[in-house]
DNA sequence: AGACCGCGTCGAAGCGCTTCGACTCCGCGA
DNA sequence: TCGCGGAGTCGAAGCGCTTCGACGCGGTCT
């Protein structure tokens, strides 16, 4: 700090400040609950069952009360709410993010939404970071900075038993392995692949394929699965040829599938694309191979929460895909809702959104 | 949330969860100071003692109570802190951020790096966002769920007399017009045009010219003044010829400077470039004429915190610049001591750090 | 007329923790 | 031997707020 510039009036070392600890000067000594009831002339209680409604006040009261919080500018400790059992009135964003992390774009989504959120129930947030371990999660809630907590992404570490265990009220954006005991909000990936298949019977394709992250036949991720059974469901309903084609995000193996679905026969107009990382590289293989997109072939992709992914997919590409924004309002409604003690589901999917892009377009006449 | 599909075992509304306020088991029912000096024999003022040391303790005690707090898994409820005077460790970064802000990006980058350096001193962040109105600060400031605010950027607004009143520690990352009284942190953008103008004089050119906002020359902008001043001096001390020139971020005006520069006598063969907007703007309008950077013409560029503005500069770019993570850890450390009471500086101005990059190189010779 | 009810209000307790004053030893010097 | 002081510990108060039980008062019911 020595190698810092200082500039200003204090730059000699000066003390302008008071020196008490806090800095600055205090213009508001704390205006307490007491301070009101004084200036109101009625007791403590009285000031609380006025400002809360929890026991009939009269009217003349409850107006003098009101004035005087207005004249004293009273604004409830927040912090007292903490240990009163009322709770903090704040929730916890875990964000396991490190410093030039490339999902830091899509955790501000989030983030974002979360705030509007919250504040929208009156609740602050907390910002979580960098606390894989268990150690940042217990002190949240051992500590209880924080009501409850709202946790990203990364289902596959050691998060979900933890989460359980924390006594805490949590939701998890983003879909464990197992969810038992959890409350998760995630996109429908299911809906989101008989989504692009609907998309693409309706512009005319009759042979589709999907192609998605290594174990999308066998027992896979729940993304996997799921967009499995929704693109099986949706191709069997409309009467379409369908295939399906795991493939690894290495652009060699993105190529080998390209080549394959050229090669068969009836050869697939129509591509359902999950796992975001495999996108681009199949588009570079199609394109690399002669393909062109829309034209030869169409591209819709299903895209999960985004969080463990980079989340840079080309533009243009027609997808099935929840904002972020939604599915963190969606969080913050149903951690509201358990910390009312109201029962919630264990998992809440959303509807995915087709965002008809560039990628898609009718059948080629063949 | 009727539209949302649910799924797993409660899908049927079936009640598993125990409805207790709070949702989840509590299989930690908060374990207590009290608790803690009831299982280590001691009263509670004791176990405090130990636990803090201000107080002689005898090493047989404080073995025990360690012991004890160990065994119960006794963490102090940081509640409790936020009244009984020793602060609730909680940081405030205030944010004004709107949905979809391009901003966000930035704005990520200095919570992270003040999320990390928060808790490199046993606080947790807050995040305020969305707050500009004064209710968002003053909310933070009487209600007290954080100790102390970081404030991002924008100067301009009306925040610095509000901040000023607020009766809480606060920093604000940026450069307002009148920083009396305030605690500032933000690039110094007097070296940094300096720096540039040093670089530009290594690589051996010998006039060069400083292009920026519109009242570059006249009283501007904090930063305005700021650079010009060190690029002036810079020149000076290195008897270069120099010139400057207001730009506004027009593309048109980057062309109008552009062609200006390419006139003068003898021509600036190296150029400083303050204000990000009008970056790109110049080095297109000097392609657009047939300058080839950097052969023919070296550009350097000073960054501001880079907060106002969109933060996407062309990655080619020579820049004189503070990384926001130490922006951020810089305004953590100030307003820590800020807590602790010690007397800080009212503006401190970071050293910028130059990167060299593709817009410089050396003086084309004539 | 007396018993009762309930509205509106008050006082006090208590949440988890820190801190201040007080109290008890014990060892030491006078 | 007594007094003193320091080391080590305890008890109690108090932070800002909610909440529970109680109380007074005016009106109703019998």
């Amino acid at each position: 700090m020595d190698r810092w510039t200082v500039e200003g009036r204090n730059a000699d070392g000066t003390q302008t400040d008071d020196g008490r600890p806090g800095g600055s000067r205090r213009p508001h000594p704390m205006v307490s609950i007491t301070d009101v009831a004084r200036h109101a002339g009625v007791a403590p209680s009285t000031v609380s069952y006025a400002l809360s409604g929890k026991r009939p006040i009269s009217e003349e009261t409850r107006r003098r009360v009101r004035a005087a919080v207005r004249e004293l500018g009273y604004r409830p400790h927040t912090g007292a709410g903490a240990w009163t059992g009322r709770g903090a009135k704040v929730l916890a964003l875990v964000a396991p993010l490190r410093a030039g992390d490339a999902r830091a774009q899509t955790v501000m989504a989030y983030a974002l939404s979360v705030v509007a959120a919250a504040r929208g129930h009156d609740h602050d947030v907390l910002l979580i970071m960098r606390e894989e371990s268990e150690d940042g999660l217990r002190r949240v809630a051992d500590g209880a900075p924080a009501d409850a907590l709202i946790v990203l992404g990364a289902p596959r570490n050691a998060r979900p038993p933890l989460l359980r265990s924390l006594g805490r009220p949590s939701v998890l954006i983003g879909s464990p392995a197992d969810p038992t005991g959890l409350t998760c909000v995630d996109l429908d990936s299911g809906a989101a692949g008989e989504l692009c298949v609907e998309h693409l019977a309706e512009l005319g394709h009759r042979t589709v394929a999907l192609v998605g992250a290594p174990p999308v036949s066998l027992g896979g991720t729940v993304h996997a699965q799921r967009v499995l059974r929704g693109f099986a469901a949706a191709a069997g309903r409309l009467g379409l040829s369908s295939s399906v084609h795991p493939c690894p995000a290495s652009p060699a193996a993105a190529r080998a599938v390209a080549e394959g679905l050229l090669r068969e026969r009836p050869a697939p107009t129509g591509v359902v694309v999950h796992d975001e990382g495999v996108v681009r590289l199949l588009i570079d293989a199609f394109e690399t191979l002669g393909q062109r997109i829309p034209d030869d072939l169409s591209v819709a992709a299903v895209r999960p929460a985004g969080l463990l992914t980079d989340a840079r997919l080309p533009l243009s590409v027609t997808s099935a895909e929840v904002p972020a924004a939604q599915l963190g309002a969606a969080a913050v409604d149903l951690l509201i809702r358990k910390l009312n003690g109201t029962h919630v589901p264990e998992t809440a999917l959303l509807p995915p959104r087709l965002t008809h892009r560039a990628s898609t377009s009718d059948r080629p006449r063949s």
